[in-house]
DNA sequence: GTCTATAATTTGATAGAC
DNA sequence: GTCTATCAAATTATAGAC
């Protein structure tokens, strides 16, 4: 699903990028044009506002996110496995490409968002916990959503934690943690 | 340790709920000053810069918090119990004040932050860890270091993920998780 | 210690030419 | 679709009167 070359698409990535390491007020409109090459002016034609640009990124996000995660997942069969897929690609966020989870980020922002943004990302934790809990139930888990809502809340607060502590130690430990079962 | 009624005080305490709601991006001088009574200016004459006000806030909020935390604890011996009543002082923060803990907070808001913020957040990860090791330690746990960092990273993102989730569900299942041990 | 006034910069956003 | 030019507002911070 290779994405195009457009400027709404470069747009969109340079935003994303940008909102997961600094969040929804350490960007603006001129950063994103510098680094793309062009003039804030002509982000305003692709979207409109703000708030519709981290709408955009939002449900963007998400549908790469989970589209990603169908492929990675499409022939493990092992619950725990597909878990520990979805805990690598968190991991990479976090190692490789040094940011946070674009729905952490946010939720640590929420109140400097519009009702319409909120709800587009809870959408991203609503999907992440329904996701894991069909795994944890596979599994034989009972109690699977409790396990799915911990699992999210390990994962999310690992790649916070990990930020401050300068290491990736607080990750690894509750990759661990999940991986126990 | 009842803190004075002195403008220092009330400009700190004012900043570090808004620091604990809408992170360090999201409020300014003039906010803390409408709030409190007073000019912007005003508050340079205490804290010359918006980075000298949050090392201040941070360490402030530290001190207040593990003196708070001795002393709800100074009676208490079973480790389990004293580790639950430092998770009802976060739970306090998210359902009572309806804020982050300030170190979540400022974790995700870190690109913005000098290293010297970011060296005194950090005590407060540190010091956190350490306690809660010293307390599954002394409740029988091997690997009481990596337990320590599972509980604080389930906290943090536990008020995190309750803030999108519009509910605190995800704290509430964390809070059962380390209950049982 | 707090104020008024203001500097210098950045911000989201718009108008209109091309 | 992108540009130049600009606006109105907000930001951190400083100078100097009181």
């Amino acid at each position: 699903m290779p994405r195009l070359d457009n400027p709404r698409t470069k747009i969109l990535q340079t935003a994303q990028q940008m909102a997961q390491n600094r969040g929804f007020g350490g960007f603006s409109f001129r950063d994103i044009a510098a680094d793309i090459g062009i003039k804030s002016a002509s982000i305003h034609y692709h979207f409109p506002t703000k708030d519709h640009l981290i709408i955009e990124i939002s449900k963007t996000y998400r549908e790469d996110f989970f589209a990603t995660l169908g492929s990675k997942t499409k022939e493990i069969d092992d619950p725990l496995q597909r878990i520990m897929t979805l805990v690598a690609m968190f991991r990479h966020v976090l190692t490789q490409d040094h940011r946070m989870c674009l729905c952490g980020m946010l939720a640590a922002d929420i109140e400097l968002l519009s009702l319409e943004a909120r709800a587009e990302i809870k959408l991203f934790f609503d999907a992440s916990v329904n996701w894991l809990a069909q795994q944890w139930a596979a599994h034989g888990s009972d109690e699977a959503h409790n396990k799915a809502m911990d699992t999210f809340v390990r994962l999310e607060g690992g790649m916070l934690i990990s930020r401050i502590s300068a290491s990736t130690e607080p990750f690894d430990v509750i990759e661990r943690a999940i991986a126990a079962g």
